[in-house]
Formats: C-alpha cells, sequence, structure tokens
DNA sequence: TAGATTGTTAATCGATTAACAATC
DNA sequence: TAGATTGTTAATCGATTAACAATC
C-alpha cells in the first residue's frame, strides 16, 4: 500500500473521517453513505468520495460504506495499525498533560519515557511512565528504540534539543515549541503552535465584532 | 479596516509571518525584501507579496518592509492591539498548561479566572489568577466582561459546556475537546485537536519508512 | 429488476506563481 | 539617475465540485 504524491490538504482531512466514523462506530452504526456522512461533516459528499479514492474503492454502490472497515482502513493508512514508541521531552504542564492522555495508546503511540532538566521531577512517574533526567537521554535511547519525541521544552532549547534527538534516531518530532524546526531528510515533524492557534481565533473575534454580518 | 473576503489559507499563514518579523524584530534587523522573508521562511516572495497586499500595501519599492512597522500592521490585522480577555474552563493539565503561558497576555489575552469541577483546586491561584468553581460561572461572567474561553475538558462535557458559555456572552471558543462544536452565527471557535496533529504525524512517519526516497 | 450510491471523469473554482510596469 | 523591489495583473497549477456511467 504505498500511497505517493497524495496531497496534504486530503492528509489533513483524514484524522477528522476518522474521528467521525469512530463515533458512529460506538453508536452503532454498520453503515454509511458518503451523502449522509457529508451532511454531519459539514462537507461535499464529492470530497469524500474524492478523498477515500485516493487509497482505494471502500464502497460498494448502491450501498455506501460500512463503517467499521472504513474505519479500520482510514486507521491503517494513518499508520494506527503500527505500534509506534514515544517519549516527551519536557515534563513541564504541557508534556504531563500529554502523559495523561491514555487514548494516544489506545491509537498505538506508547509512552516510554519523559525528560526533564528539572531535578524535583526526578523519579517522580506519571501513569507509571518514569521521568528521567535530559542526561539520561542518550543511555536510555540507546537501549530502547524510540521513534517519536514530543517537544514541549522553551523555544530556545528547541533547535538543539531536536539535533540531539535526530542525532540518537529519533525518526518523528512533535512539536509543541513556537519555532520551525530544521530537520534532515527522512526525519519527520508536525508542529502544533498554540500561539498561532489563539491569534487566529483573534482574527476571527475581531472580525467578527467589525462586521457581525 | 474591514477586510472582507479574505481566504482562510491567508489567515492561516499571517501568525507564522507575525513570527518571523517578531524575531527579526528581536534580532534588530530593521528592513527586510520579500524575497529575504521568502527564503527564512521557504515560501515564495510571490505569496509573501500577493497576502500582505490584501490588507494594504505596506512595502516600498527598492527598499522592501520595515519590519517594526510590518509587524505591528500584522498585529492589529490579528487583533493583537486590542485587549481581550479570556477564561479556561477545565484545570487540568492542559488548563494549568495555558495558563502558565504568559505570553498570551504579552500578545493582549488577558487570562480572568480558570473553573474546574473538582474541588480540591477551589482557591488554587496559578500565577495569581484563581480557580473557581463551575457552579460560580454564571455570577462570574456577569460581573466580567469576558470575551474568549478556552475549553480544555473532556469531550462528552464540551457541547453542552460550550452552550452554557454562549448563553453567558462568550464570543470566541478555543476548544481543545476532541469533538467539533455546533454554535450559533456570531460565535467563532478554533480547534486544538492534539490527537489529529498525532496522526497526521504518524502518517508521515509510516510515508517515510515505507518509501525513505 | 429498480433504486441507490459509488468510482471516476470532466468542469469549475480558487490559490499560487510568474512576470513586469510602477516607483521609491 | 540606476538599481532594487514592490504592488498588481496575467498565467498556471491544483483542489473542489458536479455529473454520470458503472454496478451492487
Amino acid at each position: 500500500m504505498s500511497e505517493k504524491g497524495i496531497s496534504l490538504a486530503v492528509i489533513k482531512r483524514l484524522p477528522r473521517y476518522y474521528r467521525y466514523l469512530g463515533e458512529l462506530l460506538e453508536n452503532d452504526v454498520v453503515r454509511i453513505s458518503s451523502k449522509e456522512l457529508s451532511e454531519r461533516m459539514h462537507v461535499t459528499a464529492s470530497q469524500i468520495r474524492q478523498d477515500l479514492n485516493n487509497f482505494g474503492g471502500f464502497g460498494q454502490q448502491g450501498y455506501g460504506y460500512n463503517v467499521e472497515y472504513l474505519h479500520t482502513e482510514i486507521g491503517k493508512i494513518l499508520g494506527l495499525d503500527k505500534k509506534y514508541s514515544m517519549i516527551i521531552i519536557g515534563a513541564g504542564n504541557l508534556g504531563q498533560a500529554l502523559a495523561n492522555y491514555s487514548d494516544f495508546e489506545r491509537k498505538g503511540f506508547v509512552l516510554k519515557g519523559i525528560f526533564d532538566v528539572n531535578p524535583v521531577l526526578k523519579g517522580v512517574s506519571i501513569r507509571d511512565t518514569p521521568i528521567m533526567m535530559m542526561d539520561e537521554l542518550e543511555e536510555f535511547l540507546k537501549k530502547n528504540s524510540v521513534q517519536i519525541a514530543a517537544l514541549t521544552i522553551p523555544k530556545s532549547k528547541a533547535p538543539q534539543t531536536a539535533q540531539r534527538l535526530v542525532k540518537l534516531g529519533i525518526k518523528a518530532i512533535w512539536n509543541f515549541a513556537p519555532t520551525d524546526l530544521h530537520l534532515p531528510e527522512g526525519v519527520v515533524s508536525e508542529n502544533v503552535h498554540l500561539s498561532e492557534s489563539l491569534m487566529r481565533l483573534s482574527y476571527s473575534l475581531k472580525s467578527k465584532e467589525e462586521d457581525p454580518e
């Protein structure tokens, strides 16, 4: 299943499809048509069919889509059928918040360790995952195969820490620091820039105030 | 300054421009051309000029853009010249993380209160902002003018809480619950769906593994 | 079979890039 | 003035929507 040249716009929508299908599944909905799903999600049915057909024909004419099957298949496309190991760098509030999301584990992201520089946190555990000191990182990653690192540290330390992680074999960085990381080929990243998100909210709010339609 | 019909794609890029210009400003860079900025940001110069000209001509032929001026102007477009009051609903790790970001205050988002249902947190303060109980919400919002609410509560309680907030006059919801809120006209929202972000990272990682180019 | 709905091609729409005249 | 770089129009590219034949 090698899907090449899928547009970023499509990829960005997949997790949302996955979420809606998961909810349908919880509500014991067995089948759904692109039309019905499009109404729930406020997108066009055409877009749903077009998006899905990038990856294969998951539906059946005259019937629609089997919810459970489609959910599983989108999961596979997103790599949720695999288990990935993850560490969190930075055990502040945000790092601890991530560590407490048991939902990630259910999607195949297994938390292996949390690292921080603050000696007060040494030995503390969050949901059975121990907080270690940053100087233990090299040893830990030599002993444990880890693919993903969540970076929840200050901006000033982010680039050098990212480099250090890449050197130790980390292949994916989930970056919460408000900066763009410059990573070598073969290492992927995804940014969560909260302050940019808040600014977009601010823009929308300001626009509504000025021109409430 | 009523900018109508600006495309969402442009809006999404504005905070990133703002961030880069802020960094240039910190480094005492006085002027920058679209070409130079485009190289730093890995976008086309054409796109930068096109984006900015949606809002007005901020540059000068033969010179480029004055960094400080452009930074200020984009700030105004995003509404960062105004002060907005914010509350946080949900004082878990994520809510506390947001409460600790002093950076938001500097952008004009003033934290007025934090609310939770857990009585253990009653009276606790985070950076001088008190945690109150959810049943105090009505009274608090009658006494205080608040525009923005950050929702860091479980998905199951998000829709009803959003409705409650809207009824109390909240105009913007920064939603961290993994669900889409259905809000009335005039109320805006911005989603931060961490698990969707992680799934996109997973997709990229999986793709790289299968086809490392 | 008839009805429904997909998969897919073609048409439209919008966003990005290129080009260049205007002008500092 | 000459050089640089914007603001803006025109060209290209890509993404979305519409339409419909295929088929369950």
